[in-house]
DNA sequence: ACAAAAGTGTTGAACGTACACCCATGC
DNA sequence: GCATGGGTGTACGTTCAACACTTTTGT
């Protein structure tokens, strides 16, 4: 098409900062690159947008590819367009971050030909590209969006006990929370849908499970509400 | 250069929402098309992103050429990549927001050839693309961010009246505002300076003049301080 | 019986909200 | 003197923060 321009034109890219939460604490997917720039570096998982699919497809698609996994919590995070944050040519990156649960979902680490593995965020490998920067904007904005957005809730399984929610904004927000508070707080959103089972398999008293209640905070969120904590 | 992909690939525009506060309350910039598609329609200012120039300088000459403003607070809002957003191609663009006000800055409609005005929020036109879509989310976008940041300030001159101040807010969230409450927590924050000054020029009992005090309010942040409201 | 985590209430402080009148100034 | 907006305080209810012990269950 020769309506816009002749010019020379940035390539564009999407990346993904996939949060993964299990017993031992927040992790993200890293893969290994297999060519140059940074071949044997980490990077984010990532690749070229492709005329026919959009943003969000092309973020999905590309989580599909390394992970696996799909149907998970993905949302926009900044696009990076600095000129030279590719040494090679001009590439405009689109990052997205995305959350899953570890144990729910079985994430493969890869299913193409690159190593892919997961790291906690306490012990990252230098990152290729700018993706340091990438990343620790995305952990900014799960810190800040958890707190009145509930999507912690996409870090876990689907039945989960109020001490692992609790343990989950622990870990996302980085400080330890007063147990009675947080249950008093928590119950009283009226989001929790309170399963009557309790967990299985543990070696001391069982903890009740609840499930978020989707429909209801839909509801709560319609009739005004305001999710916090 | 070859070294990255052959393939087509997407053009990339920035846009601009540009708000701006006078007497009459909050309005966008919007210009009018001098070129199919939508030509004679209103749209957001943008245009193409030059390789040597990062979005966010992209975004500044953009708002430069289009307004005559510089050194305004100018942010990146959201990057929209439907696939057929542009009937012409590809385009994928890195929406922006900025905000001015009208009274400090003496802002060009246009330095350029084309056609510009200011529009009231609640008296649009049509948009071209899906510039109406870009607007709703900046409106979104400042609503839930001058809570929580002192963004609005951007909005105001340099000295203004609690009133202005109350005035502003309620504008940008839609909804009326307790004078003594407002007062009492805009003061307690700390961050207004009082510059022992009136306006002049009323026809009512002048108002002391305040100033917002960025370095007190870097303080403030960095010893774990929130802003709100 | 002991280890491990589940579960539960109260109090004081801080904060948000609702609300009405007098004051200063310009015309 | 009147119209316009400037400026101020209090009381109540809600929410947040701090804090420790008993119960249940598995080993």
């Amino acid at each position: 098409m020769a309506f816009v321009y002749e010019y020379a034109r940035p390539s564009v890219t999407v990346d993904c900062v996939i949060f993964g939460l299990d017993d031992d604490g927040l992790k993200i997917l890293l893969i290994q690159r297999d060519a140059e720039p940074f071949e044997g570096g980490w990077a984010l998982p990532g690749g070229f947008v492709e005329m026919g699919e959009s943003l969000d497809q092309a973020a999905m698609r590309e989580l599909q590819e390394e992970t696996g996994v799909h149907e998970v919590f993905l949302e926009q995070l900044y696009t990076f367009g600095e000129v030279n944050r590719d040494p090679r040519t001009r590439v405009i990156t689109v990052a997205y971050y995305a959350l899953v649960n570890l144990k729910d979902h079985k994430v493969e680490a890869a299913t193409d030909a690159r190593a892919a593995a997961w790291f906690e965020l306490d012990d990252l490998p230098t990152l290729a590209f700018d993706h340091d920067k990438i990343l620790q904007m995305a952990q900014e904005r799960l810190q800040g969006k958890v707190r009145y957005q509930p999507i912690g809730f996409e870090l876990l399984p689907e039945k989960f006990s109020l001490r692992q929610l609790q343990r989950m904004y622990e870990i996302v927000l980085g400080r330890s929370l007063d147990k009675r508070n947080f249950r008093k707080k928590a119950l009283s959103l009226g989001v929790l849908e309170d399963l009557n089972e309790v967990e299985r398999d543990v070696s001391h008293r069982a903890a009740r499970l609840y499930r978020f209640d989707r429909e209801k905070y839909q509801q709560l969120v319609k009739d005004g509400f305001n999710f916090e904590l």
